[in-house]
RNA sequence: GGGCGAAUAGCUCAGUUGGCAGAGCGCCAGCCUUACAAGCUGGAUGUCGUAGGUUCGACCCCUGCUUCGCCCA
């Protein structure tokens, strides 16, 4: 491939990735002698399209997986997609919507039809994308919680926990939303928002005579009440309790009844109606007190027959119209103000409706107590470790799960009623007749299964389970889970859950979380915001235009796009610049070094877009042309130079810290130290410094050179290839290579300290020269001595070390700081008159000031540097001079001070010294 | 209401057992220096939210308070 002179992303990414793919690199083995590293992907909804959450999760995910893959694991990482209950059906409605149908119309039969039709069409957009992000997944083994092997998979887990007496179906109360016509799991309803309400009370007749006043948020759900409770010792209504009370339009009574828990006599009148049907408190206040349950809604939210005579209403209709017939019949007792969080289906933001139901519900309570029992032990390990509070609050309850959805797009419960008999047959295979009574008389259950149910399955359904496969066998346990703190309920306790109950082992032995991506500002991304940032738009930029005719065509209602309009123009005034997937990456990794939640800034990705051309033209632009015609060594190069011996030096270190960094999932730190490196030290120090080499004329030093530069982009690109894997396999492929080295750069060895070669002097040396051209460097731009013009210094020191390397380094001194002669003077030698004066390396660095600048500006210049000395001084001085300090203080913490505080004290004598030398002049 | 987390340079964030407060971006000054102006060189910038406490010593540990965010009820 023919590479432009600057860093062009578009130009190269989409060939990259085919290449891998027809390369086979992503494959991993069933078996292998190599050790088994194994991510299986959090599998995103196939109605979904890729958000930053996805490119978050998905870098972190690839890089883990790229990196240990180069250190030789057998290493995978399993994609696939989720069926999406709830969101694939609500999107194949909306369609059938649209052309004037709906599902009933069609039937059970071809409404699957056509969620299957719609999958095929636009199911795969996000694996697209997960391709577009660079992920390195065994595309062989894509999974989907739907397909075959995977229903297999929840059928079997079904009818195991059925036999074991795990599952019941059972009345309970559970919340139903009654647009989607569905039960929902507690964490499918938000609870966000307070709104204004009011609490309304009316009064019950009591049989005999004399009445009691209850308070409620939902007159309605008097039309179910079938008791009033009152605390046991409030004196108020002791004498009542026994009593019945008369429903003011139906022909029935209820007891008033005394219950501690449910009545609180400080609050309102003390006296509480109880709807057991339709309250999750008064429902076990109803069980407590063996009270009837009466439901009066029918599963769109209107009253049915047992609200007569309200039937019909919608509840809100109802409302209203019993508050009214109350009010007629004078019982009505006030009104007040009262803030109150109505449950909102998470989908349709309808009110739910807590209803008794008949569910199938899984008993959590012993896998529950394993799962915790899994964490406490440290077989599974929560990283950061205090998230793992979320999952114990979570499981400690072991409450029953409701796993049965009343929808058509899912796993179809495998059970089946027997209009003969009571019998229930559940079963592997599809039954004949009834396993009771040998009826043929059955008929499946019309429900379907949570789909979280099969997710619970994902990390072992996904390698055959319940086949005993060799994928199985190799990768279960897996290595990491990486995903976001928000569904450590949803999603990886049921996976701890089930895989402990039917593997036996926990599913993964590190779960990884990541924060949630907010915008700048820290609010949550959300469309009607306009401040959500599509990943694809950053890494392939976009205009301003572009982008508001994207927010234009969201189906959302016309003030929320024009306020998204809005934000959009106000905050992305330029769209965004072409970025590429590398850039955007390594900006997500960054970010993941914090705890808290992240806040996106676009700023960011350009700058590393600007490193990624730093690198772009340090290996094509500096390196290529120098290395033509090399023959590149095997391992770690002979150096050369001191600057050779340096960069081989930090490279062993470097590389060290970098895998270290990984080990903890300190990426953060990885990303910096590694753009730190890469930019500061191999570009502006060592390219620079081995310069006069390239452009010298000793063929020895520079083929040495040419040798310790192609190893140490080598290494350098293997280092950040598995946070840019794009531009790195590209350049990577460019660099002239020993013999045999692999075909790409994914298969190559991820670098150890071996790739470098630490050398203490060369360290030393290279640190005193960097600090002294600095010195140099920075006395030229305070007095704006012209960049052309060559100057003199002299090295006041005693260090014969020292000495020796500046006397051997004039070269780079010219080619760095533009120093024409170094004379080196001892420290009890005359000194010359008038000099800027710099500490470098414990030496003066003295620059005879003739030509350069006048003796004011220097004394001026030296006073501030004086200054801060002697802030210095007196700060030591306060320490050492506390006793206690002397006496408590560890001694090597003390020497230290020691040393600082005589360290100081020479550097203000020298300067002193000259400072007194130009009074002189 | 209960629990958790956060508050450090103008902005976004590091700061790993308590021992001299850092980076990137932005800003200022000077440079088209034979890879890169998407660049190079140099520079300035802080009551570490607040009030106490522990300690020879606190950004770090403890307590109260303020503000923000999240989870649960």
């Amino acid at each position: 491939m023919s590479l432009p002179k600057t860093f062009e992303p578009e130009v190269f990414e989409a060939a990259v990735y085919a290449f891998w793919e027809a390369g086979g690199f992503f494959h991993a083995e069933d078996t292998s002698s190599r050790p088994p590293y194994c991510i299986v992907i959090p599998p995103p909804n196939i109605t979904g399209a890729l958000h930053m959450g996805h490119a978050l999760t998905f870098t972190i995910q690839d890089m883990l997986i790229r990196w240990r893959r180069m250190q030789g694991y057998n290493a995978l990482w399993l994609p696939g997609t989720d069926h999406a209950g709830i969101a694939t059906q609500t999107v194949v409605e909306r369609q059938l919507r649209s052309e004037g149908t709906d599902r009933h119309a069609l039937g059970r039969e071809k409404f699957l039809e056509r969620v299957w039709a719609w999958k095929a069409q636009y199911g795969s957009r996000i694996t697209e994308q997960l391709r577009l992000m660079g992920g390195s997944l065994d595309w062989h083994r894509e999974r989907f919680t739907m397909d075959e092997g995977l229903s297999r998979a929840v059928r079997h887990a079904f009818v195991t926990l059925y036999q074991s007496g795990e599952l019941s179906r059972d009345r309970r109360l559970i919340n139903w939303c009654p647009q989607c016509l569905t039960a929902l799991s507690d964490v499918e309803v938000d609870r966000d928002a307070p709104e204004e309400a009011e609490m309304w009370s009316f009064a019950y007749e009591i049989e005999g005579d004399g009445e009691i006043v209850v308070a409620t948020t939902r007159p309605e759900t008097m039309l179910g009440d079938t008791a009033v409770v009152v605390h046991p010792e409030d004196g108020r209504y002791r004498e009542l309790i026994g009593r019945h009370v008369r429903h003011p339009f139906q022909a029935r009574t209820f007891p008033i009844v005394a219950d501690a828990i449910l009545a609180n006599p400080e609050l309102g009148t003390g006296a509480v109606k109880v709807t057991p049907a339709h309250d999750p408190n008064d429902f076990e206040c109803g069980k407590r007190n063996n009270l009837e349950f009466i439901d009066i809604f029918n599963d769109d939210a209107t009253i049915n027959e047992n609200g007569a005579p309200f039937a019909g209403l919608d509840r809100y209709a109802a409302r209203a119209a019993v508050k009214q017939a109350i009010a007629d019949k004078g019982l009505e007792r006030g009104t007040r103000a009262h803030e109150y969080a109505p449950g909102r289906c998470q989908r349709c933001r309808t009110v739910v409706e807590p209803r008794l139901s008949l569910q199938w519900f899984v008993d959590t309570r012993k896998m529950a107590d394993a799962a915790m029992e899994a964490v406490r032990s440290g077989r599974t390990q929560f990283v950061p470790e205090h998230q793992a509070h979320r999952y114990f609050d979570w499981l400690e309850p072991g409450l029953p799960w409701c796993i049965s959805r009343q929808l058509w797009w899912g796993h179809r419960i495998p059970a089946w009623y027997c209009a003969a008999c009571d019998f229930v047959t559940v079963g592997e295979s599809d039954p004949e007749r009834c396993g009771g009574c040998g009826s043929v008389d059955i008929r499946q259950d019309e429900d379907v299964l949570d789909t979280w149910f099969s997710s619970a399955l994902w990390p072992f359904s996904t390698l055959g389970w319940p086949e005993e496969t060799p994928a199985l066998k190799t990768f279960y346990p897996t290595s990491v889970l990486e995903t976001g703190y928000d569904i450590i309920t949803f999603w990886v306790s049921r996976m701890m859950m089930m895989g402990l109950r039917f593997m036996g082992d926990i599913p993964f032995h590190k779960v990884l979380l990541h924060p949630m991506v907010r915008d700048q500002d820290g609010q949550k991304m959300s469309k009607s915001k306009g401040n959500v940032i599509d990943p694809i738009d950053v890494m392939e930029g976009i205009s301003l235009e572009d982008m508001l005719a994207k927010t234009r065509s969201l189906t959302l209602p016309d003030p929320e796009i024009e306020n998204a309009v809005a934000y959009q123009r106000q905050h992305f005034p330029n769209g965004f610049a072409q970025s590429g997937t590398d850039a955007l990456r390594y900006t997500l990794a960054a970010y993941t070094g914090q705890d808290q939640d992240i806040r996106f800034s676009v700023e960011r990705v350009e700058s590393n877009r600007k490193f990624c051309n730093k690198i772009w033209q340090a290996t094509l632009g500096f390196a290529m042309p120098n290395l033509e015609g090399m023959v590149p060594v095997t391992g770690v190069p002979e150096p050369g130079t001191l600057a050779d011996r340096w960069i081989l030096s930090r490279l062993a270190q470097v590389a060290d810290e970098v895998n270290q960094g990984l080990e903890s999932f300190r990426v953060g730190d990885v990303v910096n130290l590694l753009y730190q490196f890469f930019w500061n030290e191999l570009c502006s120090w060592y390219i620079e410094l081995q310069k006069t080499v390239f452009f010298g004329d000793d063929e020895t030093l520079k083929q040495q050179g040419r040798n310790v530069l192609r190893h140490t982009l080598d290494v350098s690109l293997r280092m950040l290839h598995p946070l840019m894997p794009f531009i790195t396999e590209v350049l990577w492929q460019k660099l002239p290579k020993p013999e045999g080295a692999p075909q790409s750069i994914m298969t190559a060895p991820f670098p150890t300290p071996q790739d470098g070669l630490v050398d203490e002097v060369a360290l030393r040396d290279a640190n005193a020269l960097m600090a002294i051209v600095t010195a140099v460097r920075n006395i030229r731009a305070e007095y704006n001595v012209p960049p052309a013009k060559e100057i003199a210094i002299i090295l006041r020191t005693d260090s014969d070390a020292l000495g020796t390397l500046l006397a051997n380094s004039r070269a780079l001194l010219r080619s760095l700081a533009k120093i024409d002669s170094v004379d080196i003077l001892a420290s009890d030698a005359e000194m010359p008159p008038a000099c800027a004066t710099a500490m470098a390396a414990g030496a003066e660095v003295l620059i005879p000031l003739r030509d350069i600048v006048d003796a004011a500006a220097e004394r001026a210049r030296l006073t501030r540097e004086r200054d801060k000395v002697c802030k210095e001084i007196a700060q030591c001085e306060k320490k050492l001079s506390n006793e206690r300090f002397i006496a408590q203080a560890p001694p090597n913490i003390v020497q230290k001070e020691q040393q600082r505080l005589a360290d100081a004290q020479a550097q203000l004598a020298r300067m002193d010294a000259a400072l007194a030398r130009l009074e002189s002049i």
